[in-house]
DNA sequence: GAAAACATGTAACCGGTTACATGATTCT
DNA sequence: AGAATCATGTAACCGGTTACATGTTTTC
């Protein structure tokens, strides 16, 4: 249920095509939520008929036409909703930590495979969401910026602040994963000798 | 498909029930992979059609019978292979974090509420988690234990490290977002104030 | 003219959730 | 005798993934 509220967040700044909130998934905001173009399109489509956004077929090109999709007042009426509503923690489901829990069923190559993989992930997320916060202290955000002339003056230093204490918190989760695969090849390598 | 190779982990150790399994998700392990009852008793029904385990008709009290399962040599394998293979990391879908990239739709009493909840619940994780290293070092945890009278004996200190490395980067993991969403409460308070 | 990007879908499948259903055993 | 626990399932549903399919526009 949350692609929903994900794409009226987006949405909430400007209207937008299917594509248009497809590529946002895939770079900025991508880093948070994700979902390919396959489960968006439909997607936008029950939001339609549940009345939270309307699409338009807009021009494009000679003789193209595309739906861009703009939120309705009933929209922003479920956004808010939901942002005040308390989230379900569901329970663990980790797969980095099941697999090291028995890494000893592992040869010592794979292991060390495996966490220089972890490593790796969490440093390429670990660069996105560090250039996320230079864009937004810098004021290179583009859908920030498009947020913030929106907002009345004296909240916009409020959003400013918590779009970038949400990456802080991702950036401190990317960090304490490479930490923790980085303490797991040192155990390996003590093991080992 | 984790559920599969969480349920060959703790039958390597030793010979379980549908139930037992369960009760184990619920408990310790549970707190790195969780699955109801009514996905564990026809993913065992699977498993030993695809030969991984093996499952037995055992006495339970005068009239009753129940299932055991144990693990073939092929679950063996099965779980070796996977543990040496490397795992795809799919993308971020952080509910907690995409919520607070919007806080400000939140109303300041929400958000403190919500917080608190995240902080409430990876304080929970925590005390679980802290509870299972205590475990292992007094050597209290049982399926440890049976673990290790099957590990030779150069094997076991490579096997006991290995679990506390895991439940280690999850204390660590829980303590951050504490730490993370505290950061957000003072936030919060600084802006309203 | 070709390639890359823009644009929009359908369909089969899969892992996981929730609700429903039932009965035996053990403990108090 | 009743409650808690042990035991085992089915079925509908839902969110998300993967594969397939197609056509336009823009850029080089």
């Amino acid at each position: 249920m949350s692609l929903r509220y994900a794409l009226l967040a987006l949405l909430s700044v400007e209207p937008m095509t299917g594509y248009d909130l497809y590529k946002q998934f895939e770079s900025t905001v991508g880093h948070v939520w994700y979902a390919p173009d396959s489960q968006i399109y439909p997607e936008l489509r029950k939001m339609d008929q549940d009345g939270l956004v309307e699409g338009e077929m807009v021009p494009w090109g000679p003789r193209g036409t595309k739906r861009r999709y703009h939120i309705t007042d009933a929209g922003v009426v479920a956004f808010r909703t939901w942002m005040n509503d308390d989230l379900e923690y569901s329970r663990a489901r980790d797969r980095p930590h099941l697999k090291a829990a028995y890494l000893e069923w592992a040869t010592p190559t794979s292991a060390i495979r495996q966490l220089n993989s972890h490593i790796a992930h969490h440093t390429a997320e670990l660069h996105q969401w560090e250039e996320n916060i230079r864009e937004i202290d810098s004021g290179e955000s583009v859908l920030l910026n498009r947020r913030l002339e929106q907002t009345p003056e004296a909240d916009r230093k409020r959003t400013t602040l918590f779009k970038r204490f949400a990456y802080e918190g991702l950036i401190t989760q990317a960090r304490q994963e490479i930490e923790w695969a980085q303490r797991g090849l040192r155990l390996i390598e003590e093991l080992d000798s």
